[in-house]
RNA sequence: GCCAGCGUAGCUCAGUGGCAGAGCAGCUGUUUCGUAAACAGCAGGCCGUCGGUUCAAAUCCGACCGCUGGCUCCA
């Protein structure tokens, strides 16, 4: 769902009739996908939260023309309203009907015998489908296709390709130009686009999928991380510094040469083989086992903001917030077994908080447990999945338990949050690892002198923090919180003679470490506030004779608000104030 | 990696086989202005790259690179 439609969220009963309209829909595309293709093979079309889609196999493309004329043959379906009839029918009925339809020949066979098979039909137009249309095809009311996809038959890249046409269905033409508007209007949040108009990055060919941050850019991402070292100060954290290439010998230890290699950058010097870090861990862990460990100086908490670079196969990139090269607000704990639960809590009150800050109120939770193939016993899982559980419940967090999707090492939160098209993705992130110390001999010793294995927990609240910004740009639409903008107060002179004033006031605001800056540009006042305001930036600050006069600057917000003229102490403070308050 | 689309000035885009274009941004000049776009001029291009077809290619064809949407992947 887009966040612009979280308010007015729509009944139940609504919710239901869109997702029997977008079905019918399905079936009028099928339909009319088969007029223009007649050698169209069929699969699967369902609802989804948004509109439908319906996965063909095609002997050509389909273009955007085809998919102007397969709306047209849709629209026709519905002018005509034409009844949906279910009829019940054997297995073998279906198959002989079925005889030059070799998907939906797969998905009978999968029908488990007893289950009833039924048929649906509208005009001259029948599809194998378990049910759930609107009456008549009038009911589909508007439709829209979107584009054209390619989607694995079943999901499985090694079956064949097959062209997935997305559409979207509503109860009637205003609902569907609504969402369309707002379709457009999330397209105006997306980071990649703001990050251009806002200065923020730049990529470049040179280095595929790596952004360049411009300074701007660079004084957003340096506030998230100066954000985490606040926390870190007060929770016990310990910033450490680790090199960026090791031997593969290192590699082979920690499993990521065996598992992880694919997305490895390798480098062979001097006949030996190195690989660039994808991750902090192995380097966290040797630290830890530098030095010997009493049960007295646990939790050692590690953190990292370390460049990590990994191989992401081509096609799956996606501006900030799926790169080759990040960094993550990473840190390791190492702790006793029986410090865990207490570690996992104070970490998601932590990130709990922090949220909150940043007003990301849609965060999906998951609990992903154990999966096949673990090591450690039942005992150690089911504490290990408890105290995540409970941690999550103790902070009165909502999540979803995702049964077998763990580490074959540990069970995992991951907190998810949606771009402005809906998309999500994994921002922070809470592992728990019995197999690290396992295998770099990690330990400590106990009050009776015995050594003991200590347990490691990965975590990190922004995840990486290029995509939390990514997320973060489009969450804000880039008017960040006055903590977090690139620029804080943009200095406005009315005409050049106030240029040197406006340079005195920005010399003031930063000394008080304010992000400042002046607009002398040869321009017409109204000019300079189009531009602040395009720019998003919360403190606008005009000087004119009068100010310049009164040692003062008109005070205009982002808003549009007007505060009149105020001393420059009082704006300094003003804005200082909204820093430390986090607005 | 796979399927499809796209790639023209810093940005947004027009240009479908015959001299490379517009708006915005930039620079220069004029204007010195009170809360969302002053006026004029100038400059800006290997039309992603390489190859092919053609008398002639931004335009047609192929390969590669990059980006976008989706799929797969995501220790």
């Amino acid at each position: 769902m887009l966040q612009s439609s979280n308010k007015n969220r729509p009944s139940p009963e609504l919710l239901d009739l869109r997702r029997r309209i977008r079905h019918s829909a399905a079936h009028l595309l099928a339909d009319a996908v088969l007029e223009v293709i007649p050698a169209a093979k069929l699969t699967i079309g369902p609802p989804t939260d948004d509109g439908f889609y319906y996965d063909f196999d095609l002997p050509r493309p389909v273009t955007p023309e085809d998919l102007e004329r397969l709306e047209g043959i849709m629209r026709q379906r519905i002018k005509a309203d034409l009844p949906f009839v279910g009829k019940e029918v054997t297995k073998e009925e279906a198959a002989h009907m079925y005889a030059d339809q070799r998907y939906k020949l797969e998905i009978l066979e999968d029908i488990p015998p007893g289950e009833k098979i039924t048929l649906y039909s509208h005009g001259k137009f029948t599809d194998l489908c378990r049910g759930g249309h609107v009456d008549r095809t009038g009911q589909v009311s508007a439709i829209k296709l979107l584009n054209v996809a390619g989607a694995y038959w079943r999901g499985d890249e090694h079956n064949p390709m097959l062209q997935r046409i997305y559409g979207t269905a509503f109860e009637s033409q205003s609902a569907l130009n609504q969402y369309l508007k707002n379709l457009e209007e999330a397209q105006k949040r997306d980071h990649r686009k703001l990050g251009i108009e806002m200065g923020l990055f730049v990529f470049n060919p040179i280095a595929p999928a790596s952004p360049f941050f411009l300074p701007k850019g660079t004084a957003l991402y340096n506030a998230l991380v100066e954000y985490a070292r606040g926390l870190y100060k007060r929770y016990g954290y310990s910033e450490v510094i680790t090199p960026q290439i090791f031997e593969t010998e290192l590699w082979k230890r920690s499993g990521h040469y065996q598992h992880y290699i694919e997305n490895m950058y390798v480098i062979n010097i001097d006949e030996r083989e190195y690989g660039v870090k994808p991750m902090n861990c192995p380097a966290h862990a040797l630290m830890f086992g530098a030095q010997a460990h009493s049960y007295r100086d646990l939790p050692v908490r590690f953190a990292d903001f370390g460049r990590l670079h990994r191989y992401e196969r081509s096609g799956v990139t996606h501006g900030l917030t799926r790169v080759r090269t990040f960094a993550q607000d990473d840190a390791h704990i190492f702790c006793r077994p029986d410090q865990v639960e207490q570690e996992i809590r104070t970490f998601v009150a932590m990130l709990d908080q922090t949220y909150k800050l940043l007003r990301f109120e849609d965060v999906r939770i998951r609990l992903s447990l154990r999966p096949e193939g673990r090591i450690g016993t039942e005992e150690m899982w089911d504490r290990a999945e408890k105290a995540l559980a409970n941690s999550l419940t103790g902070q009165g967090l909502e999540f979803e338990p995702v049964p077998g999707e763990g580490a074959f090492y540990g069970p995992k939160i991951d907190f998810l949050v949606a771009d402005a098209l809906g998309r999500e993705w994994q921002l922070g992130t809470l592992q728990l690892d019995y197999n690290l110390p396992e295998r770099f001999d990690l330990d400590y010793t106990a009050e009776d002198g015995s050594k003991q294995r200590p347990v490691v927990l990965h975590r990190a609240m922004f995840g990486s923090i290029e995509r939390f910004l990514g997320v973060m740009i489009e969450h804000f639409g880039g008017a960040f919180p006055v903590w977090l903008a690139p620029v804080q107060a943009r200095v406005v002179p009315i005409a050049d003679r106030h240029s040197a004033y406006a340079e005195q006031v920005r010399d003031a605001l930063q000394a008080a470490g304010i992000r400042a800056e002046v607009d002398s540009r040869s321009e017409r006042m109204q000019a300079k506030i189009r531009d602040a305001q395009l720019q998003k930036i919360p403190y606008m600050l005009v000087a004119g004779d009068r100010e310049a006069a009164a040692g003062a600057v008109a005070v205009r917000m982002r808003s549009g608000e007007d505060k009149g003229a105020m001393p420059l102490d009082k704006v300094k403070e003003m804005i200082l104030k909204d820093v430390v308050d986090g607005t």
